[in-house]
RNA sequence: GCGCCCGUGGCCUAAUGGAUAGGGCACCAGUCUUCGGAACUGGCUAUUGGUGGUUCGAAUCCACCCGGGCGCACCA
């Protein structure tokens, strides 16, 4: 794999701190900035800002000299046929300035090899579990289920193209209290059905699904007394058909109950008392977890000897890092953040690294139609569930909106927006650059060589949509350093602006055969990206609309 | 009370500590005998909730305050 430009700028300007003697002092996070403005260059730098303090020199000094090394470092690379100039610009920058090779070699790149030329292997990290959803089976999925499902599926999508290896998994929790109540309810409903008069408790699953089951139960399991295993197998799988049909796919499902049946709580609570993580108190057992940082310590076996919430959970890490895989990533709910320092402890405990765990909270999306909140309330089982947005918006929007917010910032989710065919839906605004594309393409008598010439495409807006194209992979170093996709979604609506713009000012098909080959070629280019962009959310790109 | 998330024009929102805070909606005025008008161009809209601090540089980091949302179990 060929190194990318951004990484070869990186050691010239190490290399050229070291010649001034500033080696000591350069920062571990060297790193490149794209300057929104292109005055400003194509990659630009601050270090010099950054070393004017310690170093007591103007950042401008500093960029001067700093500028004299790295030209005489960048003839000695390969690097030298694609830069134009280097130049100290503002308070002390050090922007670089890309030649046409360089954008046209990119350019090429992409159309010879497709989505493949877009592709950064980073491999930092290798096998990497992402645990999302993980909803009890206790009833349909919200739409915080649905927005999880989206940004893990996403992020898990992300990542594979950067060249992790990626499994996702969903741990389902199949015993404990919340089953027990959910077969009670359908017991319950099951009598009421067939003509007793009973009174149903206010804690129990209130949702009209529980009615559809104990139907169903009356056909399917005559003698099990126990209605709970039955009830959440139905709804499992409910769940994953939802689940399927939203685009997402599970390479695991996780059973807690067999994962107690194995053994393996009391082997992870045999290691953890065994390293003195764990001691008894008031007849319960705590876990240490103060010593990792956490507020207090937490009881992981009650005083009646039956495990808390944790135990299991604790386990289950272990056997996720005994699946050798080293980085785990978990997506959980805003009401489980008050969980996360304990289990951080916990994984600690076992002796785990810190990094190699990343929880990522996934906030809150509420529902709205033509700007009215619906209220939700899911003691009451009313709730918008997954099923119902995708019925109303379709897969296609429901992923796009559900990415297209900060995952830690509450996202308003209007399904009437959602539905419109205007500018106002940023959805349908990348789909139709496709089509469009894919249109032109269609009329095109000419292909779209390889040999085209690029150095004809002068235009701002051909200019601006190769710099946009460019942007791809840099993007989606982003997303991998915030564990966050949202910013995929802000760049394939500017790299669909850009695309637009050239197209209402230039025509593809034109008399000038040199001309419309090396438009072919630019807008061959972007329908690639906005297509590998689009299959990255999950998103359909149709040829047309 | 403690913890987490959030506060950017009338409304929604972008900016992995960088250069003139960028879009969209709404409102006003325009652009099709030409490849898809689900598009494009221009105009009008901003003390980034407040006050201090750190920094060469703060919407971004820190402290305090105000406002909104959500958690604080030997539940899962």
């Amino acid at each position: 794999m060929k190194k990318n430009i951004q990484d070869l700028l990186v050691s010239a300007i190490k290399r050229s701190l070291k010649d001034l003697g500033l080696g000591s002092v350069t920062p571990q996070d060297l790193y490149l900035d794209l300057p929104a403005d292109s005055r400003f260059g194509d990659i630009s730098s601050n270090i010099a800002l950054r070393l004017s303090k310690l170093t007591q020199k103007s950042p401008v000094q500093i960029a001067q000299e700093l500028i004299v090394k790295i030209k005489e470092h960048l003839e000695k690379s390969p690097l030298r046929v694609y830069i134009k100039e280097v130049k100290c610009a503002g308070a002390g920058f050090i922007n670089f300035y890309l030649n046409e090779r360089y954008f046209c070699e990119q350019v090429r790149e992409i159309i010879s090899r497709g989505s493949a030329g877009l592709k950064l292997n980073l491999a930092k990290r290798k096998r990497v579990l992402i645990e999302f959803v993980s909803a009890n089976p206790t009833g349909p999925l919200s739409v915080a289920h649905a927005r999880q499902a989206a940004v893990g599926d996403i992020l898990a999508n992300i990542l594979e193209f950067l060249g992790f290896r990626v499994k996702r998994e969903y741990y389902l929790n199949d015993e404990g209290n919340q089953i027990q109540i959910l077969g009670k309810s359908v017991e319950l409903r099951l009598k009421e059905l067939n003509g007793e008069k009973i009174e149903f408790p206010e804690n129990y699953y209130q949702g009209e699904y529980i009615y559809e089951i104990a139907k169903r139960s009356q056909v399917t399991s005559h003698k099990s007394q126990d209605f709970s295993e039955f009830a959440a197998g139905y709804i499992l799988d409910i769940i994953r058909k939802e689940l399927g049909d939203f685009g997402v796919r599970f390479d695991y499902w996780s059973s807690q109950k067999k994962l107690r049946k194995s053994g393996k709580i009391e082997k992870a609570l045999g290691l953890l008392k065994k390293k003195g993580f764990l001691y008894e108190q008031d007849g319960a057992w705590w876990l240490k977890s103060t010593q990792f940082g956490d507020d207090k310590d937490r009881v992981v076996i009650k005083s009646d000897k039956s495990y808390t919430y944790l135990a299991p959970d604790i386990a289950y890490h272990q056997e996720k890092y005994q699946r050798r895989f080293d980085w785990l990533i978990n997506l959980w709910g805003p009401d489980h953040h008050g969980y996360i320092n304990r289990l951080r402890a916990a994984v600690q405990a076992l002796g785990y690294k810190q990094e190699s765990l990343s929880i990522i909270i996934v906030q809150l999306a509420s529902i709205f139609r033509e700007g009215k909140s619906l209220e939700m309330s899911t003691r009451k089982g009313q709730y918008i569930t997954l099923r119902e947005v995708l019925d109303e918006v379709g897969v296609d929007a429901a992923r796009f909106y559900f990415a297209m917010r900060r995952t830690s910032s509450h996202l308003d989710f209007d399904l009437a927006l959602a539905k419109k065919h205007t500018s106002e839906n940023p959805v349908y605004y990348v789909q139709y650059a496709h089509a469009r594309i894919c249109s032109i393409l269609g009329n095109a008598k000419l292909a779209a060589g390889k040999c085209a010439d690029l150095t004809l495409l002068k235009e701002k807006q051909e200019l601006e949509l190769i710099r946009k194209l460019l942007q791809f992979t840099y993007i989606l170093n982003i997303c991998y350093n915030t564990q966050d996709p949202y910013m995929l979604t802000v760049y394939l609506q500017e790299l669909a602006e850009a695309f637009h713009k050239f197209y209402d000012q230039h025509r593809v098909l034109t008399e000038d055969e040199n001309l419309t080959k090396a438009r072919l070629a630019l807008i061959s280019a972007t329908r690639v990206v906005v297509a590998c962009g689009l299959d990255l959310l999950g998103v359909s790109h149709p040829e047309k609309m």
